[in-house]
DNA sequence: GCAAAAGTGTTTAACATACACCCATGG
DNA sequence: CCATGGGTGTATGTTAAACACTTTTGC
């Protein structure tokens, strides 16, 4: 018999919800302190029961909203982790979601039910609870792939933006310079974005054009 | 309140399996006939409830073996399915998986639990039980994805092939023609196959070279 | 005028595509 | 000898990759 005294008599269905930003020129993952035990002053990713009336991606858009105040982001389901004991209280499966968020307008919203909130750097993640870090690994895999054949980029940018902006957010996702030239004539071969007029002055070099992304819902587009 | 009486007072948790192979030059899906209400003699992808101690992967290769009498063969979980009222009997969440099954060997097993077992062109489907024909519709998806970035096509094929034998499944499964001599070019640029030496006689024309898969196990390679 | 990022084309190599005929066999 | 699928090469177009300098601004 297991050390931890059962919670669950039954097995019990959990969301939760890998959520990625770019900040500080990082790709960084929202993390919650937790309070109890087993995982006491751990961190992990925000998720929670699914309720018993509740479809399952509205169960991760409530632990996303509950944990970073924000709606109507870029959500997918990622993968449902099932092993028997992954989780000390019980069985407790849990289908888990990644999120991106723009770097704008993060405001962290902690909970009564929590030690803590905060960002963390993907490659720099504290031990984490349950398997999360698996959750984790896999969820920057799937975007890094998805960055290629997709445009969920638009999700992680602000409504304005700078091509070397752009350019940024795929190097830093992906690990990888790109050459600049090459990187342009891509995007704009793919109509992927639009001059705004605007540009952003202010700095002490050369002002940038800034853009917008022509369509801001997911597609299927070879960028890389 | 729903029509029919619950059966499950809690959310439970389901694997379906799409079990996919090629046969009479078709891909095809293996179909169950339920005996039970509320889907009385409607077909359905095999599935049932996961055991409390039982992983994920391993209750879908169990409904998979009680159906085709199949071991080890390719199974990749697809995606969790949890609408909340999917099963007019109660909140059930099901990880749906799919599998490639060779076409040689193919002995169905049908159960007292069933009415019937049989293999249905994906393209021929009958109306499915649940949201089944979703979870068809989105596995051959996958399928075909997969098939042109990876080498998963060597679950279907037997032991020993010609390369007309694997370009006819490339071009049943992707549901169009492709070109013989580029063919052949990318998959020997790619060294997924090698000779065996042997030959495929004994019909009315030139016979055909026998190739099989250096490598057996899941590998990302771009094909297409 | 200097530091810093913005912006801009061309050349080359690799790969994808299109395409048609001869070969070897069983009947 | 005929019908049938098996097997083979080249030429062209498209796309990816490599590469360096000029421009514009704030200070």
């Amino acid at each position: 018999m297991a050390k931890v005294e059962k919670k669950f008599k039954f097995t019990v269905l959990a969301t939760d919800v890998v959520i990625f930003t770019i900040k500080d020129d990082k790709l960084q993952v929202l993390l919650i302190k937790m309070k109890k035990e087993p995982f006491q002053a751990c961190w992990a990713v925000p998720g929670g029961l699914v309720n018993p009336e509740e479809p399952l991606e509205q169960s991760a858009q409530r632990h996303l909203l509950l944990k970073s105040g924000l709606k109507n982001v870029y959500l997918e389901q990622l993968y449902t982790f099932g092993k028997v004991k992954r989780d000390p209280l019980g069985r407790v499966v849990s289908v888990a979601y990644f999120a991106l968020v723009p770097s704008e307008n993060l405001a962290l919203k902690t909970s009564q039910e929590y030690a803590g909130v905060g960002w963390f750097p993907v490659n720099k993640l504290p031990p984490l609870a349950y398997d999360h870090s698996e959750i984790v690994a896999l969820a920057k895999e799937r975007l890094q792939a998805k960055l290629g054949y997709t445009n969920i980029i638009y999700s992680l940018l602000p409504k304005h933006f700078s091509l070397s902006d752009l350019q940024a957010v795929y190097e830093i996702i992906l690990d990888k310079k790109l050459d600049k030239r090459n990187f342009r004539k891509k995007i704009f071969s793919l109509k992927l974005v639009k001059k705004t007029g605007e540009e952003r002055r202010g700095r002490a070099f050369r002002p940038a054009e800034l853009y917008e992304f022509i369509s801001r819902r997911p597609a299927v587009v070879q960028i890389l």
